[in-house]
DNA sequence: CTCAGCTCCTGCGGGC
DNA sequence: TGCCCGCAGGAGCTGA
């Protein structure tokens, strides 16, 4: 489900809820995810503060001041929804002012200030750990990982000179967490329509100034769907039970046959797979 | 090292 | 109505 734009929408509707707030009581209500849930999760959690909740990439990181961080990662599904918040907290009565626990209610966070934040993830794909906040960075799910795209790191030179030599498609390259972290399907095809290149071009065939291009509209594309709130397909929400609405400015993502959005161009929108998932351009505006 | 393909899991919508 | 198929916002793993 969520690419950068969304997990940061879920991270700021949290921030009410969780941030500089005790975990009164933390619930598992399976085993795993996509693997087990680090050993005496409940335990290690209960009773800690949120000092700070972060992102990096897609993963929500919940510092905690017991020495330890909380590593969310939403998967394709996975959500984070608040209910109660600054409702009158009852030690013992968790339920009280909540909905009813649904079908993939993975996991609930009994806050002091009276929320529940319930992690619901239909597939499994999400993951959680616990690592000690002084070495997160090595933390096998987060030391590889590219730079921010909206951060410093991410510039024109450096993309050239992570691109150089590959033969791989933009596409895929640009999904590859390693050399930006955060993008998923529907922020590549945006931005690489935006920047008019072609998705199956390879990725070290690519001139330095569209590469330059490619960097601002990916950036663009990111900024634009974080102010929107994200998008909402199917049944997304934020945090806070909002929907995004960047789905709306999709230009290409989703739009197989419609016409394209630049004004007198004759083509419609395509789909291709690469590597296993569905790639949306236009034939006309995209080389 | 790179790269394509497979895999995990559930739900939904379309075609018959 | 039911069944089967393809598809879905991710990403680790395998084997060529």
């Amino acid at each position: 489900m969520p690419e950068l734009p969304e997990v940061e929408t879920v991270r700021q509707g949290l921030l009410p809820a969780m941030e500089g707030h005790v975990i009164q009581q933390a619930v598992l209500r399976r085993a795993d995810l996509r693997w087990p849930f680090p050993v005496n999760m409940e335990a290690r959690l209960s009773g800690a503060r949120v000092t700070q909740l972060r992102r990096r990439s897609k993963y929500i990181l919940a510092d905690l001041d017991c020495g330890e961080s909380l590593i969310i990662h939403l998967g394709m599904s996975g959500r984070m929804v608040i209910s109660g918040l600054n409702a009158p907290f009852v030690p013992g009565a968790f339920h009280f002012d909540h909905p009813a626990v649904e079908k993939h209610d993975h996991v609930l966070f009994h806050m002091d200030n009276g929320a529940r934040v319930t992690f619901n993830d239909p597939r499994r794909f999400g993951a959680m750990d616990l690592c000690a906040t002084a070495v997160l960075d090595a933390h096998p799910l987060l030391a590889r990982l590219g730079p921010e795209p909206l951060g410093n790191e991410f510039h024109a030179a450096y993309l050239a000179d992570q691109l150089a030599g590959r033969k791989t498609a933009i596409k895929t390259a640009l999904l590859d967490q390693r050399i930006v972290a955060g993008l998923g399907n529907i922020y590549v095809c945006e931005a690489l329509f935006r920047a008019g290149i072609h998705p199956a071009r390879a990725a070290g065939r690519i001139s330095a100034s569209r590469i330059a291009t490619l960097t601002q509209t990916i950036r663009a594309t990111l900024r634009e769907a974080i102010e929107a709130g994200g998008s909402s397909l199917r049944d997304y929400r934020q945090a806070t039970g909002e929907m995004g609405y960047f789905q709306h400015a999709f230009r290409v993502y989703g739009r197989e046959g419609a016409a394209c959005v630049t004004p007198d161009c004759p083509e419609n929108v395509r789909r291709i797979v690469q590597s296993g998932r569905s790639s949306f351009y236009c034939a006309a505006c995209q080389r």
